[in-house]
DNA sequence: AGTACCACCTGACGGC
DNA sequence: TGCCGTCAGGTGGTAC
């Protein structure tokens, strides 16, 4: 699920539910989450914190506690928040539990624990040690053009490299393609610069749509490609049938009539 | 500089 | 019913 969007929700929701509450232990049911810190450091470290505040890089969210230093959750594929007080609303795949003073609980549940959660000193050295690019959200044309100017490889590729900007992943790369016209095997070196402007102004919009539709394609606009993207599926602009391919090993949709081949 | 493929994991689904 | 391959919105490493 979680791509900038996604997570820009999750760290909303977090923002929502537990800031400013006194942290009175952490409990990790699988520790194979865990990166660099054990079980019981974790809970060293955050017993009796708070956490004050919030801050996202593309797919990563980060909260601090007292000031002191950053607890960096990634979500990999499969992974979410869920505020709770009731073993019953317990979500199924719990992997660490932050228990607060109010008796509620902040689950990170991950099914496939291709996510991550460590300690970070500071949010910034994470992102340039990680070789992140600029987020993706509010990413200016300049910075932009500059980074995707003289590329090879796909389009699509090229979206999804995290070092040339954070945040787009599988979904969205194909949802910008889609809004903006454009074969997910267009190579980069065939568009223009009137297309690349395109591009940028429709990732903004869709990013920010998404975001403001808190992530969830039921609520999106009727030409939006997410909620009808599957292989045989009605293209929500042309009615014509959607097709699947593969870009870089991952499974890519895409309406032939819409974004016409680059070879055609 | 790019791409292909594997690995890390669990679980859902369709075919036989 | 059970087994098996394939696929799933993540990233990292390696070989070409």
């Amino acid at each position: 699920m979680p791509e900038l969007p996604d997570v820009e929700v999750f760290r909303q929701y977090m923002e929502a539910t537990s800031l400013h509450k006194k942290i009175t232990g952490v409990e990790v049911e699988n520790e194979r989450v865990l990166q660099d810190i054990t079980p019981s450091g974790l809970g060293q470290k955050l017993k009796g914190r708070l956490f004050e505040r919030t801050r996202r890089h593309g797919k990563h969210m980060f909260a601090c506690a007292d000031g002191e230093f950053w607890v960096m959750f990634h979500f990999g594929m499969t992974g979410f928040f869920k505020y709770f007080k009731n073993e019953e609303d317990k979500p199924p795949h719990a992997r660490v539990l932050f228990h607060f003073d109010n008796g509620f609980c902040l689950a990170y549940d991950s099914q496939r624990m291709l996510g991550k959660i460590r300690i970070v000193e500071d949010a910034g050295d994470f992102i340039r040690q990680n070789e992140l690019g600029q987020d993706a959200l509010g990413l200016s044309w300049d910075a932009f053009q500059n980074r995707m100017h003289g590329r090879r490889g796909t389009v699509k590729t090229a979206l999804m490299n995290q070092s040339l900007m954070a945040g787009i992943g599988n979904i969205y790369s194909d949802e910008i393609l889609f809004q903006t016209g454009i074969h997910p095997k267009t190579q980069m070196n065939n568009l223009n610069e009137g297309l690349l402007k395109k591009m940028h102004e429709h990732m903004q919009r869709v990013l920010k749509t998404a975001v403001d539709k808190k992530a969830d394609p039921e609520e999106f606009p009727d030409d939006f490609l997410v909620p009808h993207r599957g292989s045989g599926n009605k293209c929500p602009r042309c009615g014509g049938e959607i097709k699947k391919v593969k870009v870089n090993n991952r499974g890519t949709y895409f309406c032939p009539q819409c974004q016409p081949s680059p070879h055609s």
